[in-house]
DNA sequence: TCTTAGCAGTCGAGGGTGGCGAGTGCTAAC
DNA sequence: GTTAGCACTCGCCACCCTCGACTGCTAAGA
């Protein structure tokens, strides 16, 4: 998107009226802005401002006798031109890195109440990116009955296993040639490839068609409930806020936050960016009046999933992405690896 | 508490006013139960006995001219007086049954599910009481490097793994060795007895001692993480109904789904009953405006954790209640092990 | 050409009023 | 014990009015 051309006065009202609107949610007059952030020029320049800036798409009006009101455009070009720095007081942020955890799950849990601590809206950290999980080790041993149990080891220290029905008339050494071969087949592998590909059985395999199958729907799962792991925290944060006191926006709120799916493409995003903010229904329709700060989140050096932070359009970026930097998940430099 | 004693007159009044009111959410006039469910008694007669439900504190009136509403202490007598046979049409419900799962985890999820989906009202699941699981298998597996897999089965279908490093020198039949002395010492062991005994190893088993000191520690992880996990389908239920309309229910809702803590006293109750029917604030200050239908949950006659099924007061208990019995939750004698 | 004071115009919010109708409680008669 | 009749209550809605917060426009001033 071309950003539009602003002389300085539009950016300088332009960001008083966000930033009144950021406090207290009330559409802001003329004199307002006047008295309180331009004092030098009367209310009626920047009447004429506003209604040129309204004539842009930055600004609406409830109704005609009332103040303005920021659209989605104006947040959007909030975040990239006008968002000073965002440095916070670093309060006890860093707890969270000094700590030790013995798992996964309980770090981006524990990340996830803080964040929403400190910034007051909801936060989601959804644990994504299964597809590049390679397969380490691939076993099957002989249980009880007619079952036996597959373990797939990943790379990254996971052990998953599933039991599988093995066919009635099994010979002496059907574990160990079906161990074998399973290993031969899918070791060094990603998931995405063994789920992806469509592999044709050998003939001389034919006899395993069904464990193969088994196997690759068993990955399948494993992909899918690894990438689905999320963790929301602070839901009731939205109630301290006007725009809680509409059931329209609980319901859509609610609605973004209960749909593991929609949230994954949202969280994600497209391509290898760092962060992104999503602002309002046109970046997302599920997104009504809600804005969506969006950035991966590292363990490690490794990219373990993506950390969300919903709250209202006249969200406080300063401060969301100052704790998003805080927390090293977000970078120094704004303008690199990012998109709207 | 000492039920009043009713007329029969009373009973099928207060019955159609909530059955009614169940429907609806509208205030019921003496005229629409006459005509709908009461034709051979004039208005006037059933006037009469609404005045008197209403001093004994099973109805109240929104405002003087209107209708009358059902008290929570009406919705107590209701369920436990009035409520017919549960059954309901048995959908495709079994169908959980008969699958095979690999964890408690997901049994308990799609269950979630399916009694959110059926009901139509929220449903949670929460993992408690871990203490009875026994241990059906124990194994230990060689994997790569120096570490080992030790893999449990539990009586309730479920395997879970950890990984584990082995001495540096062990020597060749360590793990068979190890394995079995695992297998003499766990398997039919509740998870209870192996993390509450301090078990001091005979001499013989020195060798042992770290090997069984972190599969205890496992153990107690599996233990823990198994506990108080909660699973919560349906959250967006309440916005189709008309309780859901009003921004305080919905913060009340959020509340309790979104405290563990709170939410595990509700849903365990106390002492050892089969189910319990909690409504309105007066059972739980958390629950103004609502009811919680909580049960024990069994897997393989084992109990694994506790259900509940949240909705307005005003609740289709019947349903709620079928539904239950039909997946075997709540057993047919409704008056036997029963709580308030 | 940009800025500003002045002024008319718009519209929402809030408060008061009055009629309608759904229900009730009471009473007297059956 | 039951019922018809009737007076009464009160929420709801539509209407109207005023107030005041802003605006856009215009014409004069820098």
């Amino acid at each position: 998107m071309s950003e539009p051309k602003l002389t300085d006065r539009k950016k300088k009202v332009l960001q008083a009226l966000i930033d009144s609107y950021i406090n207290d949610a009330q559409p802001i007059s003329s004199s307002a802005i006047q008295k309180e952030y331009l004092p030098d020029v009367s209310p009626a320049t920047i009447r004429s401002e506003l209604s040129m800036l309204e004539e842009m798409g930055f600004l609406t009006q409830p109704h005609i006798s009332s103040g303005r009101v920021p659209s989605s455009k104006a947040y959007k070009y909030y975040v990239e031109n006008l968002l000073g720095n965002q440095d916070i007081s670093s309060e006890n942020i860093k707890q969270v890195v000094s700590q030790k955890f013995d798992s996964v799950q309980e770090i981006v849990k524990d990340s996830a109440k803080i964040i929403s601590d400190i910034t007051n809206y909801t936060s989601m950290l959804m644990i994504t990116s299964a597809d590049n999980i390679t397969i380490k080790e691939i076993k099957m041993i002989d249980m009880y009955d007619n079952t036996a149990l597959v373990l797939i080891v990943t790379d990254n220290g996971v052990v998953k296993n599933k039991q599988i029905d093995l066919p009635i008339d099994t010979q002496e050494n059907y574990i160990e040639v079906a161990s074998g071969l399973l290993r031969k087949a899918f070791v060094g592998k990603t998931l995405a490839e063994v789920t992806n590909n469509d592999r044709c059985l050998d003939k001389e395999l034919e006899d395993f068609r069904s464990l193969f199958e088994q196997v690759i729907e068993f990955v399948m799962d494993f992909k899918h409930s690894t990438e689905d792991q999320l963790y929301v925290e602070g839901t009731e944060k939205i109630f301290e806020y006007p725009e809680g006191k509409e059931v329209d926006n609980i319901k859509n709120f609610m609605s973004v936050i209960s749909h593991k799916e929609k949230l994954h493409g949202l969280l994600e995003g497209e391509g290898d960016i760092e962060y992104s903010i999503k602002i309002g229904s046109d970046d997302a329709k599920e997104l009504e009046n809600m804005a969506l700060v969006c950035a991966k989140y590292n363990i490690n050096g490794k990219e373990v999933g993506h950390v969300g932070i919903l709250g209202p359009e006249r969200m406080d970026y300063k401060k969301v992405l100052g704790v998003l930097k805080e927390l090293g998940i977000v970078f120094q430099d704004n303008d690199k690896n990012k998109k709207d």
